[in-house]
DNA sequence: TAATCAATGATAGTTTTGCTATTATTTTTG
DNA sequence: CAAAAATAATAGCAAAACTATCATTGATTA
């Protein structure tokens, strides 16, 4: 069992109902969901599908999530917690500079390593396909106000401090974090739907190898 | 009217059932899924709502168009494809550098100047705010096979070839592309919706700006 | 042990959406 | 003008997204 593996993911608490870390269903409900949001994709995915999944029915379902926005918002938001969660375990140590290599590694997972079990896979799959749409929604506003977004922000605020530490002059912080954030993201998408709009494969992780070049480049000029 | 204007842009034919430039049916659905796809946002989007704002009932809407997917689709595609247009009429002159500078000043639209009718400040929003929901489907693949995101695709790959004429050397011309494209749709978004992701205000146009570095930084290393 | 209470199961029902079908009417075109 | 095409009007269906009710079970506690 790896060290983070050891903490709890701290999920906020109003996105669901009650809990579904805390009861046998409630797990049930996250596993199978993980499966089948990365299976079916979110317009595919029901909770009729779900319930049959777990074993349980549909008003069971909608006592842990009121919808299936909420539950992929969930699965998002734990997604981000855990990767915040290894950047305050791993990319504390060393100077600004390595501390800043560590944190990119994390956060564009170049080995496969870091994604060991296949439900870390399909989460992260997930929320290469599907995360927008739980952001790009007429209730952002609302959503990010409840907090619905705060653990995004924190991931990119705390590796807009690295960059700070390691070059005070760079003005655009937070685009500059957010860009590579998504783009990695993103990248992945282009590599195995639209080959021809990417210069990469997931094999020798170029991903990786660009946006570190992207990143030193750029501050090395300011 | 501007130069551009006289041009009919091409959209794939077989996004839509018929042509909807043909008719005047089909202009008023055009015009009106643009107000109302960026009013009422994709999901809360419906052809009754269309039917009703145009003056025309459900069933005729389905006759140009088999789904509100294929619909934005079709716009999505409108606004790649008149972005296509405007760079090779406008990014044709000068140096290598020059028209890389120009191109980039297209994609990143810095003077409002030049979202002039109210249709076309909606059609970017669309784009920002709705576009990634037909591109991250299980249909992609398929979409992709019949042609739906070429032009998208096409822009890219012009624009690839612009920085090849300025560096040569330039090892991740895609990525780089995808990267500055999406990145500063998404930085609008951020700024209107997760302002503490971004140090981008809409006045002084950050966004360029940033991107402007971002690209001749990484290119100037090579 | 009995009473209680929270969680779940079982079932049914409502509304909306997405889509298809049919027929009538209008418009276009040869 | 006649034929064909486009559109309107209307109805209807299946599935999805919930909501509601009541019975059951299993754990807690008096």
């Amino acid at each position: 069992m790896n060290l983070i593996d050891r903490f709890q993911i701290p999920v906020l608490e109003q996105i669901a109902l009650r809990n579904p870390q805390a009861t046998s269903l409630g797990k049930r409900l996250i596993e199978n969901s993980i499966i089948l949001f990365d299976e079916l994709g979110f317009e595919q995915f029901t909770f009729k599908k779900l319930a049959q999944a777990a074993a349980t029915t549909e008003a069971s379902v909608y006592r842990y999530f009121s919808s299936k926005q909420k539950l992929l918002l969930y699965l998002v938001n734990w997604y981000w917690g855990r990767l915040e969660c290894r950047l305050l375990l791993e990319a504390q140590a060393g100077d600004p500079k390595e501390r800043l290599e560590t944190a990119l590694a994390i956060i564009i997972n170049p080995n496969s390593a870091d994604l060991s079990t296949a439900n870390e896979r399909r989460l992260q799959r997930i929320v290469i396909h599907e995360a927008p749409k739980v952001l790009l929604t007429k209730a952002v506003d609302n959503d990010h106000q409840t907090g619905y977004h705060q653990t995004y922000a924190d991931v990119v605020n705390f590796l807009a401090k690295l960059i700070l530490a390691y070059q005070p002059n760079c003005n655009f912080t937070q685009m500059l974090v957010t860009t590579i954030l998504e783009g990695s993201l993103q990248q992945r998408f282009f590599a195995q739907h639209l080959p021809e709009v990417t210069n990469c494969s997931e094999q020798e992780d170029a991903v990786y190898v660009f946006y570190k070049q992207l990143l030193f480049k750029y501050l090395h000029h300011e």
